[in-house]
DNA sequence: GGTTTAATTGACGTTTACGTCAACGTCAGC
DNA sequence: GCTGACGTTGACGTAAACGTCAATTAAACC
């Protein structure tokens, strides 16, 4: 597991799969482990449409874009948006609206999900500050508390 | 619907519900109002255990706890945490641990619970440049797009 | 005293996001 | 030629978080 934190595709080293052209490719369980699930939600994701790999005979083959898409697919997860919402927004971001209704309706979208965004900011804002005033309550009364051992005063 | 954004309790006027002590009361509708979700989902956080609303005969009267909590409950939604890990949180916020093994587990729910939202932060962040970028785009097209009509460069 | 109006308790249904088999294909290595 | 390891397609199961009835009850108004 590689955490999958950074933006970079792994380099390629001698028998990375790629295709012709030499674009990096992956399997199913290499993007299952790079980003720590399972390939059935990998899979699900393609039925929902959040994905839309290759195939080589039977089996998947995943692009770059995929891995990008999987990946806002995962941020999105975390900041507890739905698959849907997720798709909304993924398929704007990558398939270019050149109309002006549609571009009007991108901004739209765009400044609705910023808005929540901002508005779980405060949200978080709110609970870390929240949460630092229960640690330095556990503190004074662990300090005051019981025989401390071991206790060091920093 | 008074949004709900505020701390404050709503104000004792003339024929406001409260106790013989005169602590303020809240029915099951007047704190669904409020904060806009259906009685249904309040009875399910009662299910859960998040609330525990005391009874005038059959009914449910809420105090300002209860209210409380569920303000919580909802800002944890927000967040994208479950009811169960909504319940650990706000038990320990406010039913006060003593014990000093207590207070090491609750510093360490509390730090995880920090950690996660630290991490969900930065998510964040990530998104709104991303965002920023899109319109920015967004209205470069419009700008330089089709015969555009009142548009006030601006 | 009849009727709205708000509240209650079941009980079953629903959506989301997968988990968990089962049964089969396929290719590398021994 | 057989065995794993990895991959595939169904198909069914499940946990969470309510929605949606239905059948009562109880208080409040006229």
């Amino acid at each position: 597991m590689s955490d999958a934190r950074s933006d970079l595709v792994p380099l390629p080293c001698p028998d990375v799969a790629t295709d012709a052209a030499g674009t990096r490719r992956f399997t199913i369980t290499e993007l299952a482990a790079e980003f720590d699930i399972t390939p059935r939600a990998i899979r699900f994701y393609e039925d929902v449409g959040l994905l839309t790999p290759e195939r080589s005979g039977r089996n998947r083959v995943y692009s770059v874009r995929d891995r990008t898409r999987l990946k806002l697919t995962l941020r999105g997860k975390r900041l507890g948006l739905s698959l849907q919402e997720i798709k909304q927004l993924v398929d704007m971001y990558d398939s270019p609206s050149d109309t002006a209704p549609q571009l009007q309706a991108f901004l739209k979208v765009l400044a609705d999900h910023r808005e929540q965004l901002e508005r779980q900011g405060e949200d978080i804002d709110v609970t870390l500050v929240e949460i630092a005033q229960h640690e330095a309550r556990c503190r004074t009364l662990l300090g005051a508390g019981p025989a401390r051992r071991g206790s060091k005063t920093r």
